[in-house]
DNA sequence: GACCAGGCACATC
DNA sequence: GATGTGCATGGT
């Protein structure tokens, strides 16, 4: 029987092992991923990277530019992402917000220490902990997990964490367990939502997860 | 046609 | 403080 801090770092080997590197987060620009964090909210990828391709092809993508376009000109080229009128809003707080607090410049906001630029990013609405934690990670390569749906989902099935954890204490948990190495954050994260996808779905039966496979594999008791 | 996707804010009890 | 609901397109 191995504890569950071990086992949240052999779930990493062994996904890493099955699936390679995932290469997040796709984007060409720290805005660009921004913004990508906030389309994709409650979205599939691809339907958020179309809503990116029609801005992209309208605009450079630039605070000001954001800032300047009409609310509902804005939602009508992110329709795609889904939630389009609410998402349309929460990229202009958040533009409103680099411009009022950093000049409009990332470099600048990024210039602020983590805890300090978690707290300020979590007081912008439509921005909360797993956007926010996102930002810092994707954007900025800052060593702080992201918890999301499939994270809760594949490590309570697994009996990793209790069935009523919430969101600081699954953070909590993998940062106790893992070397603060921003990379390993990245990856793991893109693994578990790679796994979550294929065989962690909401209803499905978890049939042919390579986490239950190589562990039974390797005699290691879930 | 039902179900789901790389959440979040807000109302109500 | 827990629980429920609206937001919305597009794929399976």
């Amino acid at each position: 029987m191995i504890s569950n801090l071990e086992k949240i770092r052999e779930f990493y080997h062994i996904l890493f092992n099955h699936y390679g590197l995932q290469n997040w987060w796709p984007a060409d620009s720290k805005f660009e991923c921004i913004l990508g964090t906030i389309l994709t909210q409650n979205t599939s990828w691809t339907n958020a990277a179309r809503a990116i391709s029609n801005l992209k092809s309208e605009m450079r993508l630039t605070a000001d530019n954001l800032d300047k376009i009409p609310l509902d000109q804005l939602a009508g080229m992110i329709r795609p992402a889904g939630y389009y009128n609410q998402k349309a809003i929460k990229i202009k707080h958040f533009v409103h917000f680099l411009n009022e607090n950093f000049s409009g410049d990332l470099d600048i906001m990024f210039d602020t220490e983590t805890a300090e630029l978690r707290e300020k990013l979590l007081g912008i609405k439509g921005i909360g902990p797993e956007t926010a934690d996102s930002i810092l990670l994707y954007a900025d390569d800052r060593t702080v997990f992201v918890v999301d749906k499939y994270t809760y989902r594949i490590l309570s099935r697994h009996m990793v964490i209790p069935e009523d954890s919430d969101y600081s204490e699954i953070q909590e948990t993998f940062m106790q367990a893992l070397e603060e190495d921003s990379t390993v954050f990245n990856e793991y994260h893109a693994l578990l939502v790679r796994l979550g996808k294929e065989h962690c779905r909401k209803k499905a039966i978890c049939h042919g997860c390579p986490l239950e496979y190589d562990l039974r594999e390797k005699n290691i008791e879930l």
